[in-house]
DNA sequence: GTAGCATGGTAAG
DNA sequence: TTACCCTGCTACG
């Protein structure tokens, strides 16, 4: 589930949902216990994501940090009825108790890497150490270029790297890549300041869209399953994309067959005729 | 039923 | 480079 977009819905879903409110803190699976012993009772004011980074803001100056990590989830349900038993290993749950007529609310936090009680300072110290957030109107993509165009690593790792790009995951990475057709492996200090440009501005629609619709999409119109006449994606993403986890399957725009590779630890998923290898003046 | 993998990241070795 | 976190889906038997 976790790219950037998947953090800032929640974010978007906590504030609505809680914000304001006096919220129950627990942790029925225990490794949370004593953070949610201490917030119990008070009042959660908001949350806000930066890249990957979920941080909850309770009064006096009191934060959670939360990081999904691969599989984790933070499930929001505004309910009609009365709020359920925990179902497997609850890290943390935030209920909003029904009251004057409203009706309750519960949030289970499952499976992350990190929930943890911070401060402002430390909440700022892992600010620091990202890079430029896409979805965050305040982001500075230069800092992000500043680190790309002077580094020899490939651009389909960079885009990984929190502390270059906040936010971008292997669907993303590989997607952007596609709609560029750029190479994953191409050097980053060998684009050029306008690929570079338009990556960030489609970042910025796609992660958007992305958080709006709760899914990655990243096909144009013309090359979506109704318009080529082929079958829709079916899988547990739901999102129609170019090439990602399509190893050996067609290309949506040329035909051949879509190339898988690892790199930055992840598999990462190519077209060899539109991204072709990048080659340098010299060898050309 | 269950092995294997996944939109991520850290820490140990 | 590997282990881990310990969820949830798919593929396979």
């Amino acid at each position: 589930m976790p790219e950037g977009h998947t953090l800032h819905r929640l974010a978007d879903r906590i504030t609505e949902v809680f914000g304001g409110h006096l919220v129950r803190v627990g942790s029925p699976q225990g490794r949370f216990a004593d953070g949610a012993a201490q917030l119990d009772g008070s009042r959660l004011l908001d949350a806000d994501a930066w890249g990957k980074q979920l941080f909850i803001r309770f009064d006096a100056d009191r934060l959670v940090r939360v990081h999904l990590g691969l599989y984790g989830t933070f499930d929001v349900v505004d309910t009609e009825e009365s709020v359920p038993e925990p179902i497997g290993q609850v890290r943390l749950r935030l209920v909003r108790p029904a009251g004057r007529g409203g009706s309750p609310a519960y949030g289970d936090l499952r499976g992350a890497t990190t929930c943890a009680l911070v401060t402002p300072a430390e909440r700022d110290a892992v600010l620091a150490r990202i890079g430029p957030d896409p979805l965050r109107d305040d982001a500075e993509p230069d800092r992000a270029w500043a680190r790309i165009s002077r580094s020899s690593a490939p651009i389909g790792t960079l885009l990984m790297d929190q502390a270059v790009l906040a936010g971008v995951g292997n669907v993303y990475r590989a997607e952007v890549l596609f709609r560029h057709r750029i190479h994953p492996l191409r050097p980053g200090r060998t684009l050029r300041p306008s690929q570079w440009q338009a990556i960030w501005e489609d970042l910025v629609v796609l992660m958007e869209e992305g958080v709006a619709t709760g899914r990655i999409d990243t096909v144009r119109d013309e090359h979506l399953p109704e318009a080529m006449g082929r079958p829709p994606r079916v899988d547990d993403h739901g999102g129609e994309v170019y090439v990602y986890r399509r190893a050996g399957q067609a290309c949506h725009v040329c035909g051949s067959a879509v190339r898988a590779d690892v790199l930055a630890a992840r598999n990462v998923f190519w077209c060899a005729r539109c991204q072709p290898v990048f080659r340098s003046r010299a060898a050309r």
